[in-house]
DNA sequence: GAATCGTGGGA
DNA sequence: TTCCCAAGATT
């Protein structure tokens, strides 16, 4: 738990309406606290109240796996351990950090958020979500985060996996403002940051989207999903809210396009052939990545592709055939093997040169 | 408000 | 293999 600081009154008296009484929602709070004391992740932004690492480790999770947050944490904290070393960093830089993370404008925004910090606010960041909030790339859930995290500031935080565990407790489907006023009104005020952080953890270790795991939950006394489960051998799932009000779950189920694509793994004393998407691209601007041919070849040598990778980017699966040796490569420019770690590489480039064992 | 933005991993 | 995503924000 982080240093309180200093919150009027007014807020932390605030209570929202409850469909349970106030004893109850005592014993909720405590079970749900009790249980994050004892079970939640080692992560290593649980380990800081610094709220440059928690401010990063929010914008990281943004839509993304633990697992892939781990490391490029790690990396980014070494590259740039200040708010001050991050606004002075040329965005290729932090674009380099960043890469095989996705969603680049989370990066970008990163940099313009640390610039304004250190120009409009002495590189401190403001304690309170509403004045977080107006920073870029912070949006509501983050401010919330970052100022109950770090600040104590007794405000709600909605996320997807809140979002479900409100949606199971209820048992029913609920708008946008119902959840954010039910999280409020869930929120323990005492320690609002773990709370918060409490109700996430819940949501991605036991209160699962597809297979619930009800019999270990440490609030299912409360859940009225778990109530009416006929069994507890069987679980439900989310049902869709395609077109409930409010919806959310799933943003259109548009299914995927398959597309093949072919490029030139071209090496030659040292150097590869690299070209850099267009810095204006609504797609991962500014990034390097290997030369694209407009067909498949048919008359190269070899014919066969090198390798053959899939990799997905938003609603397409790519197929890529990775063409090696000296296949003429009008585009691009050679790039010393060496400087490749220093240049914002794809994710999907990053996969290719790995396996080429290039870097 | 809907569309858009990446990626790797698990069911 | 295919599908579904995961600590959202922006336009």
């Amino acid at each position: 738990m982080c240093a309180r600081a200093a919150i009027p009154a007014e807020k932390r008296l605030a209570a929202s309406p409850v469909p349970r009484t106030g004893k109850n929602l005592a014993a909720f709070r405590r079970a749900l606290l009790r249980w994050y004391d004892r079970h939640r992740r080692d992560l290593p932004w649980r380990k800081t109240c610094d709220p440059y690492r928690i401010w990063l480790s929010e914008i990281m999770l943004q839509q993304t796996r633990v697992a892939a947050v781990l490391e490029h944490y790690r990396i980014f904290l070494e590259r740039f351990p200040s708010v001050e070393a991050l606004a002075a960093a040329p965005e290729d830089a932090v674009l380099t950090a960043w890469s095989g993370l996705g969603y680049y404008r989370r990066a970008r925004m990163l940099r313009q958020c640390a610039q304004e910090l250190v120009q409009n606010h002495g590189g401190r960041f403001p304690d309170r979500a509403e004045a977080l909030r107006t920073l870029p790339g912070i949006g509501r859930y983050t401010a919330a985060a970052i100022a109950s995290i770090v600040f104590e500031e007794p405000t709600a935080v909605v996320d997807g996996n809140v979002e479900r565990v409100v949606q199971r407790l209820q048992g029913r489907d609920l708008t946008d403002q119902q959840i954010w006023q039910q999280a409020q009104s869930f929120l323990n005020t005492s320690r609002p940051g773990d709370f918060n952080q409490s109700m996430m953890e819940l949501g991605a270790t036991v209160c699962l989207p597809r297979d619930p795991k009800c019999p270990t939950c440490p609030v299912r006394k409360w859940c009225v999903t778990e109530q009416s489960r006929p069994s507890a051998n069987r679980t439900i799932t989310m049902e869709r809210r395609a077109s409930s009000p409010g919806g959310t779950l799933t943003p259109s189920s548009s299914r995927q396009v398959k597309k093949e694509i072919w490029c030139v793994l071209n090496q030659r004393d040292g150097y590869i052939r690299l070209v850099q998407r267009p810095r204006d691209s609504s797609l991962m601007p500014g990034m390097w990545e290997l030369p694209q041919l407009s067909r498949k070849p048919h008359r190269t040598t070899p014919s066969a592709p090198w390798r053959t990778f899939r990799h997905s980017i938003t609603r397409t699966d790519f197929t890529v055939h990775v063409h090696a040796g000296r296949a003429a490569a009008a585009k691009g420019k050679w790039i010393p093997v060496a400087s490749i770690v220093g240049l914002p590489i794809t994710g999907l480039t990053r996969k290719i040169l790995k396996a080429a064992a290039i870097i």
